[in-house]
DNA sequence: AAAATATGTCAGCGTTGTTGACATATTTTT
DNA sequence: AAAAATATGTCAACAACGCTGACATATTTT
């Protein structure tokens, strides 16, 4: 604990000393991770930045491309975010020709999603640069340890809705 | 490669089939991180909106704990945001009672950044359920396992500025 | 026929990033 | 001492992308 001043009246407080992992806090983690998530996005961004489009519809045109034929309903499950939100962007790479809607075949109300050629050489190219920097990430570790890496990333995250 | 309908004339194209690891991508770590780092900031965002803050105050905040005495030079470069952006959040963490700023001893145009008790805890607060997820993704793994997760987080980013 | 469901859309708002321009205090250079 | 550079602050406008609320349409289920 410091002092503004070297005068006694006022004792405005603060706290000089850093904040280290003395309270069990594994800061190296904590920071490791956002910078990481940080640099790991800023490579698909410079891509997208030429074609108008951003992070959000790198989202969208990934998961269209994981699971062609996925409804909105699905997409806004797995984005987690609300329909208006994901209207704006999906509705974009529509009319540029990244995605194409079907109607269900069971169920008529339903929209299926599905990517043009487009489309999947959109979310190949947004993936290169993520790869090539998870492969220098996993330069000389070992398969054990890759696979350690793989493990913290699935326990980082909440439980699985099924 | 699909069509729209079973008619020859239109061949609106598009792609039914799964983007796999199949170009030697490595989708699971992508999407692994993608998830996990959407939950592990979804901790303090629960904290900070009873607060009125956001994630932009949750990092001036703790690299303010972990640094105490930086400038907001420095804080710009950490962060890579403008200072018109720091700004914002910045005033109101200072005007909150979260944060102070002292001249500069030796420049005085300098503004070095300080946490007050309150700024302290409420980092504290913050990196709490974030600990605890850490902890959880560790559970059952070695040493060396979380060696790795550190040595694969700090290898995802971007060379360091010396 | 009525209710529920899947989707779309309009309108407005909040956070947090951006650029550009300019002001002030202070330090460094000439 | 004057001029230039530096550190910071501030005003204004804008963009991306979240949100809520309300309402419309088509389709399926009850």
């Amino acid at each position: 604990m410091g002092r503004l001043t070297s005068e006694r009246k006022a004792t405005i407080e603060f706290c000089d000393q850093p904040l280290t992992g003395e309270g069990g806090i594994d800061f190296e983690i904590i920071e490791g991770f956002f910078f990481a998530y940080r640099d790991f996005i800023s490579d698909p961004d410079a891509i997208l930045e030429s074609s108008g489009f951003g992070r959000a519809h790198h989202r969208v045109v990934h998961f269209v491309n994981r699971e062609p034929g996925l409804t909105v309903a699905d997409l806004l499950e797995t984005l987690k975010i609300t329909k208006q939100s994901l209207a704006r962007v999906l509705k974009q790479l529509i009319d540029s020709g990244y995605i194409r809607q079907v109607a269900g075949p069971e169920d008529r109300r339903q929209r299926k999603l599905y990517p043009t050629q487009s489309g999947r050489d959109l979310a190949l190219a947004l993936a290169q640069p993520q790869q090539e920097r998870i492969e220098r990430a996993f330069e000389g570790m070992s398969v054990e340890d890759r696979k350690a890496v793989t493990r913290f990333l699935a326990g980082m995250q909440n439980a699985r809705q099924e």
